[in-house]
Formats: C-alpha cells, sequence, structure tokens
RNA sequence: GCGGGCGUAGCUCAGUGGUAGAGCGUCACGUUGCCAACGUGAAAGUCGAGGGUUCAAGUCCCUUCGCCCGCUCCA
C-alpha cells in the first residue's frame, strides 16, 4: 500500500448488512446522490438518475480508475515481467456491426428461452431440461438411442432440471425410491466408458420389460411440438409447462429513419467487445508492445429479467474494463498479478474491511475458455450476509480474438519481434501468435452503490446522526469553508478562502460555502452530503490568521494556519 | 413472470367515508461566538395513475404503474 496515490480514511468498521437500505436510498434522494428516472411520469422500471452529488461522485470513481489504470497503470508499479504497466484507451460505441455480437456468442448467451412450471411457479431455463427417454422398440446401440434424442419424436418419460445428463444418470442409478416413483424397476450402467456429461445409457426394467433408455438433454423443438406431454421437472405430471419462451437480454434497436428488420441491431451488452473488435487498429498505429492493456470505458445494456435492489440491477449500466494482452506463457502471472490489484485498488478508495473480498471461482463455475476467474464482491445491505460483485477478473485466454478473427475473416494474430530463436544477426527471430487476454471488468454504477453503502454511517452519539464516510479521493465534495457568524469581516476571510480553493480543487469536486444558519446545522448538512473537512473563519481568524479544521469521521477540529489550508487539501487529495 | 408488503409535502409518517395534517428539512427576516440553537413568517400536495360505488373517496371496489422482500434469472 506504500505507493497508494493517497492516504486512507480510518477503517469503517461496521458492516454493511447491519445497515439499513430503506435509510441510504431516503438519503440519496434526499442529498441529490440519486433520483428513480422519469419520476414525475411514474417512474420507469429499472433505470436511475444520478443528482448532482450522485454525478459529481461517479465522475470521481471513473476518474480514480481512468488514472490508476489507463495514465499511470497500478501507480506506476511493475508488472511480473519487471516492466512498467503500459495502457491505452479507446472508446467505443454501443452500437456495434451485428456480427460483433455473433462472433462474442451474446445474441445466442443472451436469449435463453425458458419454461415456468404452471403448478409450482417455478421457471427454469428451457436448455437445463434433462430426460430420461424410453424408447418404446429396441434400441441397443448408442446410436440408435441418440438418434432418439435428436429425432424430437420421443417425449421422455420423466425430466429433471437440477442436474447434468450424467448426473441424473447416477441418481437413477443409485436411488430405488426415485426409480419406483419414474415407475422403473432395477436399473444399472450400461455401455461403460461411453457415458458423457451430454448423455448417459441405462439398462432398465419397465412394465414391458428390459430396455435399454438414454438420458439427455430434452431439445428444444421436442418442448414447442410436445411441451402439453411433457412431464414437469417438480411433479412428473404433464400438461403443466408453458411454452418456451424467449427472454432476450440483448436490447434491441433500429438503425435509420426506415428502420425494419433488416436494419436491426443490438445496444451492446459489455464494452470489452469494441477493444477486441479495435484490437488490430491500435497494433497497428499506436507503437504499444505486448504485454499491454486497453482500457475502455461506456454504458452498456443488459435486459435483466428481474431488475432489483436499487441500482444494483439496473437495465443501463456503466462499464470500465481493461482488456489486458499478453504472450501465453506469461498469462496466469498477469491474471494473478490484476487480481491482486484489483483488489488493492478498491480498497485505495474506501472499501475497506470485512465487507470486500475477493473471489476466486471454483473450477466448475468457469467458462470453458477461461483458466481462471475471480470477482472482487461487496457486501451489501441487501445481499449480507452474501455479498454482490463489482467487477470480475477474467483470463480469458484467445477466446474472443479467435473469435472475431473467425467471424471476420480477418487476422488478427500479432507479431512479437523480441521473441524467437536469435537470428545469424543477433536479432531475434520473432514470433507470431494471438495473445492472451486478462480482463479486469468493473462496474461503475455498482461501484458507486458500494462507496455509498460503505460510506453511510449512523452514528446516534452525534447531533448530526448520518454521516457519509466517502475517501477524500472520491467525495463529490472536497471542502467547505465557514465564517462562524456573518459578520465581522469573517465572511469575507471565508469569501477568499472559498474562492482559493475552488481555484485549486475546484476540478475534482464541490468546494461549498454557507454563510446562513448555526455552525452546527452546516456541518451537518455537509456531514450528510460526505465532505470531508469543513474549515471555519472565526474572531481569532482575523488576529491570529488560523481557521479551525473540522474533520468529518470524528469530529475533531484543529487549528491551522489560513494559508496553510490549501496544501491540507491538496495532502489529503492525493493532488498535491 | 409468480407470491407477499408498500405508495399521503423534499424526508419520516399520522389520517375513524364528511374542510389535507404533524415532525424534520427548505426559504426569508431577526438573533448568533463551534456541532441539526432560538423567534417570527413563508413556500411546498392532481393523497402514485386511471376507472367505479356513494350525496360525499386519501379511506371501499377494479385496473394499472412504481418501489421493497422472497422465488426465478443473471452467457
Amino acid at each position: 500500500m506504500s505507493d497508494a496515490p493517497v492516504s486512507s480514511p480510518a477503517p469503517s468498521s461496521a458492516l454493511s448488512g447491519t445497515k439499513s437500505m430503506d435509510d441510504i436510498m431516503a438519503l440519496c434522494k434526499r442529498r441529490g446522490f440519486v433520483y428513480q428516472a422519469s419520476e414525475i411520469y411514474g417512474g420507469i422500471n429499472g433505470f436511475w438518475d444520478y443528482g448532482p452529488l450522485g454525478a459529481q461522485l461517479k465522475k470521481n470513481l471513473r476518474e480514480a480508475w481512468w488514472e490508476d489504470m489507463i495514465m499511470i497503470p497500478c501507480w506506476g508499479r511493475k508488472g511480473p515481467g519487471g516492466e512498467r504497466v503500459r495502457c491505452v484507451p479507446v472508446e467505443t460505441r454501443i452500437i456495434q456491426h451485428p456480427k460483433v455480437w455473433e462472433a462474442s456468442g451474446h445474441i445466442a448467451g443472451f436469449n435463453d428461452p425458458m419454461v415456468d412450471d404452471k403448478e409450482t411457479k417455478q421457471r427454469f431455463r428451457a436448455d437445463h431440461l434433462v430426460g430420461l427417454f424410453v424408447p418404446p422398440g429396441d434400441a441397443s446401440t448408442h446410436d440408435e438411442l441418440s438418434r432418439y434424442l435428436a429425432d424430437d419424436t420421443l417425449v421422455p418419460h420423466a425430466t429433471f432440471v437440477d442436474g447434468s445428463p450424467f448426473e441424473i444418470f447416477q441418481r437413477i442409478l443409485e436411488d430405488k425410491v426415485l426409480r419406483k416413483k419414474l415407475g422403473l424397476g432395477n436399473a444399472k450402467a450400461c455401455f461403460e466408458g461411453q457415458t458423457g456429461g451430454d448423455k448417459a445409457l441405462l439398462e432398465i426394467e419397465t412394465r414391458h420389460g428390459q430396455r435399454r433408455a438414454a438420458v439427455g438433454y430434452v431439445p428444444l423443438t421436442l418442448l414447442q411440438k410436445f411441451n402439453d406431454k411433457i412431464p414437469s421437472p417438480f411433479t412428473q405430471m404433464a400438461g403443466s409447462l408453458t411454452q418456451p419462451r424467449q427472454f432476450n437480454l440483448m436490447f434491441k434497436t433500429y438503425i435509420g429513419a426506415t428502420a425494419g428488420e433488416d436494419d436491426i441491431a443490438y445496444m451492446r451488452p459489455e464494452t470489452a467487445q469494441g477493444v477486441f473488435v479495435q484490437f488490430k487498429n491500435v497494433v497497428d498505429t499506436t507503437r504499444v508492445k505486448v504485454p499491454f492493456g486497453i482500457g475502455n470505458t461506456g454504458t452498456s445494456f443488459r435486459n435483466e429479467v428481474t431488475p432489483r435492489n436499487f441500482t444494483f440491477r439496473s437495465r443501463e449500466f456503466d462499464q470500465a474494463e481493461l482488456e489486458f494482452f499478453c504472450h501465453p506463457s506469461e498469462s496466469v502471472e498477469w491474471y494473478k498479478f490484476w487480481r491482486d490489484f484489483r483488489m488493492e485498488w478498491w480498497q485505495s478508495i474506501g472499501l475497506k474491511g470485512e465487507n470486500l473480498i475477493l473471489r476466486e471461482h471454483d473450477k466448475d463455475e468457469l467458462s470453458h475458455y477461461s483458466q481462471g476467474t475471480s470477482d472482487v464482491e461487496y457486501r451489501f445491505p441487501f445481499t449480507a450476509p452474501g455479498f454482490g460483485e463489482l467487477e470480475g477478473i477474467a483470463h480469458r485466454g484467445d477466446y474472443d480474438l479467435t473469435q472475431h478473427q473467425k467471424h471476420s475473416g480477418v487476422k488478427l494474430d500479432y507479431f512479437d519481434t523480441e521473441r524467437g530463436e536469435p537470428l545469424p544477426n543477433g536479432s531475434p527471430k520473432g514470433e507470431r501468435y494471438i495473445p492472451h487476454c486478462i480482463e479486469p471488468a468493473a462496474g461503475l454504477d455498482r461501484g458507486v452503490l458500494a462507496l455509498l453503502c460503505e460510506a453511510y454511517t449512523k452514528d446516534a452519539s452525534r447531533p448530526s446522526p448520518e454521516i457519509m464516510k466517502f475517501h477524500p479521493r472520491i467525495a463529490p465534495i472536497k471542502a467547505a469553508v465557514f465564517p462562524l457568524v456573518n459578520k465581522d469581516g469573517m465572511p469575507e476571510v471565508a469569501e477568499k478562502l472559498h474562492g482559493e480553493l475552488s481555484r485549486r480543487f475546484g476540478r475534482q469536486g464541490f468546494i461549498e460555502t454557507d454563510a446562513k444558519q448555526s455552525i452546527g446545522k452546516r456541518y451537518a448538512r455537509m456531514d450528510e452530503a460526505g465532505c470531508p473537512f469543513c474549515f471555519t473563519i472565526d474572531g481569532d481568524t482575523l488576529k491570529d490568521q488560523t481557521v479551525t479544521c473540522r474533520d468529518r469521521d470524528t469530529g475533531a477540529q484543529q487549528r491551522i494556519a489560513l494559508d496553510q489550508v490549501p496544501a491540507f487539501v491538496g495532502e489529503k487529495l492525493g493532488v498535491g
């Protein structure tokens, strides 16, 4: 932490789980952090706006990310190879060629058909439905049974959703009670060695004698044709399942004024693909050398099934993503490097303590192409005692560049002039490869929400019980200047100091001043808004040129020289 | 999409079918001597929206929208 650019506030010991989300939401509205979108029209489900303080808070978070990831990556630290980390930005469009989303897998992956069981009110993904298929005639070979699964002609004898075909297969083998319930006699595994993840073969006894049966995924086409005949996985009764319904998680739009079906485009569900699509241009035009990163920030859209939990699962949200490209042999080292740095970074802006965790995904949780994924997770009041994801750091291998190379027909490999056997003239021969990619992908709106939840503090012993303890670096209001009373020359001194602080720090956040009402009330207002420091001009200021500096978190006061105030603020904000 | 809860001033909430209320906050004026001080005054509401019952609806009924909680979902 010694190279972190700013000093840290006192760690907050309060667990998020003990804070009230209702209180936090009320304060967010009252102080202008978060408003409901389109509120005067009744609001619109899944969308939230930021008020003045929220907008500045989010801007500070985005800029902290930009500074520490792009301009001076990792606070100037060296990467695993001993060189400084190098990153460049791009800014890519929300709307891309529709093929981008075919290549990335989002159009397929974000269109999961769902089925509801009308009896039990349960919903499941249609492609998770596993059936036990008992053919009417004899089907003794793997191929013959497989044909039934692909044929869409055989209605399953029973269905399941909580497991892979192989797991269901094992359950049927081992569970006598289940077999009885399904009207089956003895069962044993057959075709040893041919059982696999997506189908498995059983030898069973039924009323009609010895049969061979298959366990496999129920094809979608079969569900559409026979869904009134397919038994519910929850009751094994037919007739209670709905038709498979598309849940379109991609936002669709139309390009051009005479929009028709040919003009369909999609709003991006993540900013990362913009980087992969421009990878070749960045390499060709900016003299970057692997290893290096490309950062991209901006708005993304997902038609969440159920937007919930304040701004946590909004349908429109901002991301800050870095795609870091490296040689395959160094990728695991870089993955660990970024994983650890990103955790440290969130801690550096105030998410201290046990509410923040780094969670390494289990092997079976990983995408098929990933060699490692970690989440930085925060214990929100609404997830406690569980955690919600703020950022995912994924080892994506060469998956994305390979996909786009395949779909676009454009070569996306990289010629590394510093690798390969030395040539007779001493220079390396060079090596051509598709770089591996490490992706730290942060949610900015979730980050803001975590900062709000972490900052929110209720302290009944204080005259103003609600305090937003933002880290000075991200606090939307940086400082406030008050005349103790609105006379005797104090307002003039306050005005001068306010002007000076505004000139020096007004780019980082608001500098407030207020001469109305009691000093306690003015302090209290700043506590709720999360202003870390208040400077008060009093009678002594006129005599000895000192002011009171009041600390938000403790309420403690110290006197400092009037002309030292800008230096004091600069040091606390880390901008000298 | 299902089930439950809620929706009255900026916030927190009272409100028995019969005049729209309180506290806090906000603003103005006065006062002021370091923690939501005090006094006086003011602004602020289509009672979420639409329809119905009634002489009369914030209150009863129906529909709808939004928020919260639990399911479901989150490549």
